[in-house]
DNA sequence: GCTCTCACG
DNA sequence: GACGTACGTGAGAGCC
């Protein structure tokens, strides 16, 4: 292959041409403003920075420079004085950053070139014309179709938007024409944006039409007589000189006295210091941790120089350990007590945290440095498979007691600090074979402090945060233990996968750590996680491992019970309808209402278009006297009460406990509160008075009771206090009926006597003052004319008139960070809010009006369940925390203990905040939930 | 895996 | 004046 080796040996020098201007506004509008410690607006600076960065890696040349504008005046004012003059004024933020962005090249120590009197495209044309002289090949990186005229055999243009070439092909499906006949096509064409004139009537289409026709603008503009068209054979002769100027303000300018020679533009490392020294004044930590090890070193430990430890998160080497002997334990024990910060991860032979055997322990004690301890594998690694001949003989392993034994003291040492994500599952794991873990901290506890639902729901776990903050793919469960029929429990994984595996998960854990910990105090976020989130987690593991004793006698008898309401049900709706169908498909049901028996829809659902079949429809329907919606929604609540409930808790009750374990979720909510799954606990029926018998079903231990603990309008409660409503907080203080007090002020009518119809909708209207008014929901909720909704709303913003301040403010404040705040400091993100769409938008913005509300009373809550346990303790009371349901505490205590822990709780709830108007908590005791409440 | 419906606060 | 919504969750069933 001599020719290929020879065409590579004389393949000439490349030159990359950067158009920075077009670079710059491209950063700055890709990134929410943000300013460096000083005040100094950035973004633009970042962004440009990374794009710069991503170009130089990227890029396969040995020459490269940045060229931009200088100055808004150039030779084409003295042409054309209206030459790009009605170009608004760069946005007050982002001129400061125009020097920043040079320095941001240099750091780089890239060639930088500008010049008073041309703009940055007659630069970029010189040297490309000097350098294709040279018999260099360039490339010009911008996405201007200004410089479209200098594609030809040496000069190449690249589009950094679409990351795409431009070559003659894609000039010609822009202008019609080859890049040699650009300028012809513009001059005819103009250009509106920079007041370019061109002729009249004439656009590119037809530009290019007549270029082709006649060759180029001299030609066309001498033969004009000929042209057919009437109209546009008198303007071009009557433009022709205004033509003519066009084509002089499009043609760039290749004879430049360039300021700075070709040959300094030779690619060059950065020089280490200068590159630093711009990154750290500007505060650019994670480009910093980017370059560092690669551009420049890293600073010397024994030198003297910090480490940063987000730099080093960011880009330390993998190395791990497998751990199969004692000596080797107690060195990783040792080494994690003098450092005394250690992430640990546990593998488990099952998904669920009550369940699940430990399988084996791993343990990271520095970026890039961890280990797996192997306790019950069953598989040792030489074989791929166990193919069921019984040849799975055990690896060598630490006995499980041994092992505990070593860790025992690590793990409650005080002085050391127990990384986990997710810990509370760890935490569950490790208590069954006799470990407790404390002190603790929850990298994805941080992660929601820190980020919330900022980026989505359920974006907190570890491979989401590896690959968002150090790019980097986790070896996925699914690879280790495959997925579906075929998947494998993590004891038949061989030891070096399962080192790989789970080591990573603890080194991945630690460098997220050391990354998030410190911004916890940048963004002021330390007391939200301190006193509400972390301690939140070993609590809520301690309630999750009690769990809530439940009688399946009790479900399986309401079982039989709904089963033949659902069946007599079900005839007599198939009667009506003439035939069987299936009452569960919302399609079928429509098809029978609508279609055969042609009642009205009520609405169309929202997704798909068809019509709803929603319980609010069918009330509608049952209410004009028609049997079969009636039957149907009885129907439906007893499907629902038996498939959910009585059916699915019986599953759920744990052999060994004889009790039901919810998970509790703290970092899936918008505004802070809790969720409950597998199974939920806080959404069991008591509506209904069917529905609530299935909490008789949840009961106490012989010889105990359940207290129940709720907050009185709690929500409402936080409305007067945030938004300073006198005439409510008034209200609250007085201890009056809260719903009565306000239709008596909206509806001018006495307390005493009033009119249960009134109170309702002023009840209503109090719920919807907590979700961010609208006439059309308050309307839909009470049935009523949208108008006579408003005029509620109005009536009501009159008489709590500090209501609508607050509502705009909050506005205001979500629209400008991005989030809102609750009255205890935790952010609830508000995404949409600035977003086009008004539905969008008004959606965001009701929902950040609720955000500091809910998200307050969940504050609330958790200070309160915090205390409790120390509390009761103090008393020497032994009742446990079962249950939360958002504003209510279910307690299970000794019989004989229950007058006084009810006083307890009840004074805790109620002193757990400080606000202008008081806590009421309402308390009830029973053998079950259905009684105590 | 998405949509609808409905249980709770 | 249109847009098309009350806030926040999780689970089961139907359907592709």
């Amino acid at each position: 292959m001599t020719e290929t080796d020879t065409t590579a040996a004389t393949a000439p020098d490349r030159l990359f041409l950067v158009d920075g201007s077009g670079y710059i506004f491209r950063a700055y509008h890709s990134l929410p403003p943000m300013t460096r410690p000083d005040g100094t607006p950035v973004n633009a600076v970042l962004g440009f920075t990374n794009m710069l960065m991503k170009l130089l890696a990227d890029m396969d040349a040995e020459h490269v420079a940045v060229i931009f504008d200088k100055g808004r005046k150039t030779f084409r004012n003295d042409i054309h004085p209206d030459y790009k003059g009605h170009r608004p004024d760069a946005p007050e933020d982002l001129v400061p950053q125009f020097p920043i962005i040079r320095e941001a090249v240099r750091a780089f120590n890239v060639a930088c070139v500008e010049m008073e009197g041309f703009e940055a495209d007659d630069l970029i044309a010189t040297y490309a014309r000097q350098a294709r002289e040279k018999g260099l090949s360039v490339t010009v990186v911008s996405s201007d179709k200004d410089l479209m005229q200098l594609v030809r055999e040496g000069v190449a243009l690249f589009d950094p938007m679409k990351s795409r070439p431009i070559g003659p092909d894609e000039v010609h499906e822009k202008f019609g024409v080859g890049p040699d006949r650009v300028v012809d096509v513009q001059a005819l064409a103009g250009d509106s944006s920079d007041n370019v004139p061109g002729v009249p009537g004439i656009g590119v289409k037809t530009a290019a039409q007549l270029i082709t026709e006649y060759g180029d603008l001299e030609s066309l503009l001498a033969r004009a007589g000929e042209i057919k068209q009437p109209k546009r054979r008198q303007n071009l002769t009557e433009y022709a000189d205004q033509a003519r100027m066009s084509r002089d303000l499009v043609l760039l300018r290749d004879d430049v006295k360039v300021p700075e020679p070709l040959d300094g533009f030779t690619v060059k490392a950065p020089e280490p210091e200068a590159l630093r020294g711009f990154l750290v004044e500007n505060g650019f930590k994670s480009v910093l941790a980017k370059v560092e090890g690669d551009l420049i070193p890293r600073p010397e430990d024994g030198s003297g120089a910090a480490v940063d430890p987000v730099a080093e998160a960011t880009t330390a080497e993998a190395a791990y350990t497998l751990v199969q002997d004692v000596e080797t334990l107690r060195a990783w024990v040792a080494e994690a007590r003098a450092d005394g910060v250690v992430a640990i991860d546990t593998e488990t032979d099952a998904l669920s945290a009550m369940r699940g055997g430990l399988v084996g322990i791993s343990m990271a004690t520095a970026p890039g440095r961890a280990c797996y301890i192997p306790l019950a594998h069953r598989s040792g690694g030489e074989g791929q498979l166990d193919l069921g001949g019984g040849g799975d003989e055990a690896p060598r392993q630490i006995p499980l007691e041994d092992c505990v034994a070593e860790l025992k003291d690590l793990l409650v040492n005080p002085g050391v600090l127990k990384v986990g994500h997710n810990i509370k599952y760890d935490l569950h794991v490790l208590a069954r074979v006799g470990l407790e873990v404390a002190p603790l901290d929850d990298t994805m506890v941080l992660s929601y402090v820190l980020d919330g639902t900022r980026l989505g729901q359920g974006t907190h776990g570890l491979d989401d945060l590896a690959k968002r903050h150090f790019d980097h793919a986790m070896i996925a469960f699914k690879d280790v233990c495959g997925s579906g029929k075929s998947q494998i429990t993590f004891d038949k994984v061989t030891l070096e996968r399962a080192l790989d595996y789970a080591a990573e998960d603890a080194d991945y854990t630690l460098r997220l750590h050391r990354l998030l910990k410190p911004r916890l105090v940048e963004e002021r976020m330390v007391t939200v996680y301190e006193t509400l989130d972390r301690p939140m987690v070993p609590l809520l593991a301690a309630m999750e491992r009690t769990g809530i004793k439940v009688d399946p006698a009790v479900l399986k008898d309401l079982s039989r019970t709904f089963a033949a309401r659902i069946g007599d049900l079900e005839d007599e709706v198939h009667r009506v309808a003439g035939h069987p169908f299936n009452i569960g498909s919302p399609k079928q049901l429509g098809e029978v209402l609508f279609d055969e028996m042609s009642l009205q829809a009520g609405r169309k659902s929202s997704k798909t278009g068809a019509k709803s079949t929603g319980a609010d429809v069918l009330e509608d329907l049952a209410a004009q006297g028609h049997d079969l919606p009636a039957r149907v929604l009885d129907w439906r609540q007893f499907s629902k009460l038996k498939s959910t409930y009585t059916d699915a808790l019986v599953e759920d009750i744990n052999p060994d406990t004889g009790r039901v374990h919810t998970t509790f979720g703290l970092t899936g909510t918008s505004t802070g509160r809790l969720s409950s799954n597998d199974p939920n606990l806080q959404n069991i029926p008591i509506r209904t008075e069917e529905g609530r018998r299935i909490r008789e079903a949840f009961v106490a231990e012989p010889g105990h009771l359940l207290l129940s603990a709720d907050y009185s309008q709690i929500e409402l409660r936080l409305v007067a206090h945030v938004a300073d409503i006198a005439a409510l907080k008034e209200a609250f203080h007085n201890g009056a009926d809260i719903h009565a007090i306000t239709a008596s002020r909206m509806f001018g009518q006495p307390v005493e006597g009033m009119d249960p119809m009134l109170r309702r909708r002023a009840k209503a209207i109090n719920f919807g003052i907590i979700y961010g008014i609208s006439a059309f929901g308050l309307a839909r909720q009470l049935s009523i004319a949208r108008g006579e909704a408003q005029a509620f709303i109005d009536a009501y913003f009159k008489e709590f008139p500090e209501i609508l301040d607050y509502m705009e403010a909050t506005k205001a404040e979500a629209r400008t960070h991005g989030f809102v705040r609750t009255p205890f400091g935790r952010k609830c993100w508000t995404p949409g809010i600035n977003d086009k769409a008004p539905t969008m938008k008004g959606m965001a913005e009701r929902a950040a009006i609720n955000a500091p509300i809910q998200g307050g009373a969940a504050d609330i809550i958790k200070r309160a369940m915090i205390q409790v346990p120390d509390a009761l303790a103090e008393a020497g009371l032994s009742a446990r925390l079962l249950l939360q349901v958002h504003d209510e505490l279910i307690l299970e205590v000794p019989e004989a203990e229950a007058a006084a822990t009810e006083a307890l709780v009840r004074r805790v709830m109620a002193g757990a905040a400080s606000l202008s108007v008081p806590l009421v908590v309402d308390t009830g005791t029973a053998t079950t939930w259905a009684g105590a409440h």
